[in-house]
RNA sequence: UGGGCAGUCGCCAAGCGGUAAGGCAGCGGGUUUUGGUCCCGCCAUCCGGGGGUUCGAAUCCUCCCUGCCCAGCCA
C-alpha cells in the first residue's frame, strides 16, 4: 500500500540518482511546512556580526542557509548583526562578504544589516512601552546581576518595574538622545523574573553606548540588544526558517515573546543546529584573535587558520568546502568531526581538476652515464591523468637529473620497489633505468647516484612487455628551477581542543611542525610563471597551490595536502 | 542541584512501530607509467542502561546514567 507510493532506486530521475537526496531534520520541518501550505516557499539568512573573520564553521552555516535557499528554490539574505559597534569594524564586513562570495553563494539584493532597521526597531520599543511591555531601568550592572537571581533561584523585581507609561517614555526619549552616561539605565522588557529560563528574566533590550558605530556612525546613543534585534529582523525580511545554533535554544521562548508582542508581519520559526567542531583545529573567535595577535601565525589568513581566509589561501578549493558541508550533515547532536573527511574532500575535487607536474622536495642528483652528453630531449606529459581534455605538456629531459633523496635506498627494506643498486624503475614520462653506483662524500653522505638508461623505453614502457614497479618523479638539472614550498601540517597535536590537560593552555598544543618552509626544492619549468591561486599536484607528493607571496623569480607553493600514501602507511607497520 | 537540549559502528549520520542507509577512517584483494586515482569485498544480531507496552521497539511509556548550553547593558 504505501509502498507503492515510495519511489523505488530504479525510478529516480537522473538528477537524483547522481546524488542521494540529502535529508535532516531541518529539511523534515520544511517539508512538512510546504506540504501544509504554512509557507509556499521559503527564506533563510546567514547573520554574522562583523567583529571577525568567518570560519570552517560558519561556511558550515553559510552552506546549510543557502543551500536550502537554493534546494528549496527559495531566497537567502546576507544579514550583518550590527548591533553592537564596541566590537565590530567595517574590516570585518568586507571580509565576510569576499568570504561568502568566494564560496560561492549569491544573495543577490539581499544584503541587509541590522543597523537598517534601527528607527523601526526603536519605533518598536516605544511601541512595548505603551504597551507595558517594556520599562525603563536604573539598576547599575552589578545590581541587575543581584537581581537576577541564579540558576536555582528566581529574580526579584526590579524597583523600577512599575514607572508609569509616561515616565518610561520620557526617559527612554532621554536615554535616546543621549542624556545619561552609559550603563546608568536600560530598556528592559517586561516579562517574568521567577522564569527558570534566565533569557525570560526582564531582559535588557536597550543599552546606552556612546560609540560610534561603522555604519550609523553618531547617531545613536542607545543600541538594541541581539535578542530583541534578531527576531525582528527576521520578522522584517518575511524570513520563514531562522536557522542559529544549539546555545539559542534558550533564546527561543524571548524570540518568540517579542514577536507575539510587536505587530510585526509574521513570525519566523527559530530552528537549532549543532556548530561544527573540526579536529585538531580551534573555532573560538576570542582563541583564532589570540593566534593572530600572538604571532604564533602570520595573521587571519595564514594557510594552517580555519578560517575561510586561511583556507583559501592554503588552496582549499571552495567546491570541497561545500562538499563537506554537506557530508557532514546538520543534526542536534554535539559532534567533532574528523579532519580526514576535510581532507577526502579536497583530494576528491582536485584529483579531478588539478594539473599534474613534477617537483622535487628534497633534490638528489643522478646521472645517466650511457646517455649522450650534452643532449637534451622533450617528452610529452599528460596533464591530468582523470581529465583528457587537461591536453599535456612538454618536459625536458638531460643526462643529469635530480630524484626525490626518499627515492633511493641503498640497503631496501621489504617490499621496496623505488630505486636502489641493481634495480630497475621508471623515470616518469621518460625512461626506465638501473642504478650501477651510489657516490659518497667523505663523511659517507651519498652525493650522486649513476645509472643506465634503456634508450628503447622512451615514454616510459618498453615493447617486451618487462614491469618495472616503481615510477619516479624527476627534474632535469639543466632545465628546473628553484622553488619555495611550504608544507603545513595540523596547527594542533591534540584532535578535542575543548579538554585540554590541567594546568595547560591551547598554546602547550600547538604543533611545532605545523610549518615546514623548504626553500631548496626543484620542480619543471612550467613552474615558472604560475598565478597565486593555482592549484597542482606534484606527482607523488601531494597538492599545491601557488602562494600570494609568489613571485615569477621566486615561485612559492603552499602544500594543500598529501597525497594519500599506503607506502608509508605499510612501510610504518613493519 | 532550576531550565533547555542531546546520546545509533573509531568519526559523522539516516532511521519517525515491521525487524540497523550512506560517507570518512580501517582491513583484505584487483587494475594502474603517480605505492595517487579507480574497482571489488569485509567492517553495528545491535541503537547510553534498566524496566514496561506490543505479535513485533532504535523508534511508544517509565525510571536512571552521561554529555553540552544558560546567571553579558556580547552575539
Amino acid at each position: 500500500m504505501e509502498t507503492k507510493d515510495k519511489p523505488s532506486e530504479k525510478t529516480l530521475t537522473a538528477e537524483e540518482g547522481t546524488k542521494p537526496a540529502v535529508t535532516n531534520f531541518i529539511r523534515s520541518i520544511i517539508d512538512r511546512d510546504l506540504e501544509s501550505g504554512k509557507h509556499s516557499g521559503i527564506v533563510t539568512r546567514f547573520p554574522p556580526e562583523p567583529n571577525g573573520y568567518l570560519h570552517i564553521g560558519h561556511a558550515k552555516s553559510i552552506c546549510l542557509n543557502f543551500g536550502l535557499a537554493r534546494d528549496y528554490k527559495g531566497r537567502c539574505h546576507l544579514r550583518f548583526d550590527d548591533t553592537n559597534p564596541v566590537k565590530e569594524d567595517v574590516e570585518y564586513v568586507d571580509s565576510i562578504l569576499a568570504d561568502v562570495r568566494w564560496l560561492g553563494f549569491d544573495w543577490a539584493e539581499h544584503l541587509y544589516y541590522a543597523s537598517d532597521y534601527f528607527d523601526k526597531l526603536y519605533e518598536f520599543a516605544e511601541y512595548l512601552i505603551n504597551e507595558g511591555k517594556a520599562f525603563v531601568c536604573d539598576l547599575s550592572l552589578d545590581e541587575l546581576r543581584e537581581y537576577r537571581g541564579t540558576l536555582t533561584v528566581p529574580g526579584k523585581n526590579s524597583p523600577y518595574r512599575n514607572r508609569s507609561r509616561d515616565e518610561n517614555l520620557d526617559l527612554f526619549r532621554r536615554m535616546k538622545a543621549g542624556e545619561f552616561p552609559e550603563g546608568s539605565r536600560s530598556l528592559r522588557a517586561k516579562i517574568d523574573m521567577a522564569s527558570p529560563n534566565l533569557n525570560m528574566r526582564d531582559p535588557v533590550i536597550y543599552r546606552i553606548k556612546k560609540t560610534h558605530h561603522h555604519r550609523t556612525g553618531s547617531d545613536w546613543q542607545i543600541y538594541p540588544m541581539y535578542d530583541y534585534t534578531h527576531c525582528i529582523s527576521d520578522a522584517l525580511e518575511r524570513i520563514t526558517h531562522s536557522i542559529c545554533t544549539l546555545e539559542f535554544e534558550d533564546h527561543r521562548p524571548l524570540y518568540d515573546w517579542i514577536l507575539d508582542q510587536l505587530p510585526v508581519p509574521c513570525h519566523p520559526q527559530q530552528i537549532e543546529f549543532a556548530r561544527l567542531n573540526l579536529a585538531y583545529t580551534v573555532m573560538s573567535k576570542r582563541l583564532l584573535l589570540e593566534l593572530v595577535t600572538t604571532n604564533l601565525v602570520n595573521g587571519w589568513d595564514d594557510p594552517r587558520m580555519p578560517t575561510i581566509a586561511g583556507m583559501r589561501r592554503r588552496g582549499f578549493p571552495p567546491e570541497a568546502i561545500r562538499e563537506f558541508a554537506d557530508r557532514i550533515g546538520v543534526a542536534k547532536a554535539n559532534s567533532m568531526v574528523d579532519d580526514e573527511l576535510l581532507f577526502f574532500c579536497i583530494r576528491e575535487e582536485l584529483n579531478r581538476t588539478a594539473l599534474r607536474r613534477m617537483a622535487v622536495l628534497s633534490p638528489l642528483k643522478l646521472v645517466i652515464t650511457n646517455y649522450p652528453e650534452d643532449h637534451e630531449e622533450e617528452l610529452d606529459a599528460e596533464n591530468n591523468p582523470e581529465n583528457a581534455s587537461a591536453g599535456s605538456r612538454k618536459i625536458s629531459f638531460g643526462k643529469e637529473l635530480f630524484i626525490e633523496a626518499e627515492d633511493f635506498s641503498e640497503n631496501p627494506p621489504k617490499g621496496w620497489f623505488r630505486l636502489s643498486p641493481g634495480q630497475e624503475v621508471r623515470l616518469k614520462h621518460a625512461y626506465y633505468i638501473t642504478c650501477n653506483e651510489v657516490v659518497k662524500d667523505e663523511a659517507g653522505n651519498i652525493t650522486e647516484i649513476r645509472c643506465s638508461y634503456d634508450p628503447a623505453s622512451r615514454g616510459g614502457w618498453t615493447e617486451d612487455g618487462r614491469k618495472v614497479k616503481g615510477t619516479l618523479h624527476w627534474v632535469s638539472a639543466r632545465h628546473c628551477i628553484p622553488v619555495e614550498l611550504r608544507l603545513y601540517d595540523r596547527l594542533f597535536t591534540q584532535a578535542d581542543m575543548s579538554e585540554l590537560e590541567p594546568g595547560k593552555t591551547y598554546k602547550d598544543y600547538v604543533n611545532p611542525a605545523s610549518l615546514e618552509i623548504n626553500k631548496r626544492c626543484l620542480a619543471e619549468s612550467s613552474l615558472a610563471n604560475t598565478t597565486p591561486g593555482e592549484r597542482f599536484q606534484f606527482l607523488r607528493i601531494g597538492y599545491f597551490c601557488t602562494d600570494y607571496d609568489s613571485k615569477p623569480d621566486s615561485p612559492i607553493f603552499n602544500r594543500i595536502t598529501s597525497l594519500r600514501d599506503s607506502w608509508a602507511k605499510l612501510s610504518k607497520k613493519q
